[in-house]
DNA sequence: CGAGATGTGTCAATATGGCTGACGTAAAAT
DNA sequence: ATTTTACGTCAGCCATATTGACACATCTCG
């Protein structure tokens, strides 16, 4: 139970607030992955594929634990498809020359053509969404995301903006 | 095509701010939809049986038509789910008084606490993410997730926002 | 009234992407 | 030398999505 007539109307308000934010994160979310899911069933991949194209390409030499650190998933889940975009010749493994266990990853040409490819119309989707909110709308929505991420992956994102570091 | 090379800075950053949106979205939405994934996993559900209660319960007396345009999945994809829902008596049909050939939807009390107990986790979530990122924020949130959506749902979200009201 | 459109359910087949548990091997760390 | 770590893999299971075809009741319209 526990609404409406405990407090009227100031929990009922804020209840409305954030159950349209619910829904605003999956309509979003739900748009934000149509387009490279329609991609990818072209090569017969799915969106596991994607995250995977997409983290090594931000992350080139990235070692398989970190990725399955950053995906949640598990290495059996990730092994599949990875085994295929391994063999499809999308991403290289190569030994690490401090640590020879490590298998780190890296895009192929043909791997950075299909990022490039998959991640474009998802920044296109973005920009759009942000010029027609405007600049002063940014930042509100990076902070909330943001605070809903947990501690650790939190610090993967710098700091207030996109500018400070050299990089 | 289209980078780095003939537009220096301003490219750069611009493609690096799209990216951490990109990344934003997804380390949110993982972390959002953790909590109500691990609930439904010890009532054998999944996060398809959450879209369906959340929104019957948002719509009360919804056809089963309107909740497919809601979801874009197959009829066949929600027949499996909202069948155990019915038969688990979380959800109730019944024909509609206006055209008898559709079966409205609407959640049973056992669905209304289900619901409630799934919602609660994420409510909370947004409401600590807004409250950290301050009043502000929230406004520049949901205007970019706005644009994000297609034109047709974008309708589904009344006015600029919650507060026409007092407040 | 009758024909067609609509709302819903269902059957069969298929694919994807998660999971657990167990085991193996190479290399690093202690 | 032993233990731990990084990675891979096998086998099996489950949830969720797909397409295509068909059936039935009911509504709508000429």
């Amino acid at each position: 139970m526990a609404d409406v007539k405990s407090e009227p109307a100031q929990s009922f308000l804020r209840d409305e607030e954030l159950r349209q934010a619910i829904e605003l994160l999956f309509f979003a979310y739900r748009d934000f992955t149509a387009e490279p899911d329609a991609i990818l069933a072209k090569w017969k991949f799915g969106r596991a594929h994607h995250r995977v194209i997409y983290f090594v390409g931000r992350h080139p030499q990235i070692s398989v634990t970190e990725l399955l650190g950053i995906l949640k998933i598990t290495k059996q889940s990730l092994s599949r498809v990875l085994g295929q975009l391994v063999r499809d010749a999308y991403i290289v493994q190569r030994p690490g020359l401090r640590d020879r266990r490590q298998r780190l990853l890296e895009l192929t040409e043909r791997g950075k053509e299909l990022e490039r490819q998959l991640s474009e119309t998802q920044r296109a989707l973005i920009a759009r969404a942000y010029r027609a909110a405007g600049g002063g709308s940014v930042e509100g929505f990076r902070k909330v995301l943001l605070g809903m991420i947990n501690e650790e992956d939190r610090r993967r994102f710098p700091r207030p903006l996109t500018g400070t570091g050299p990089r």
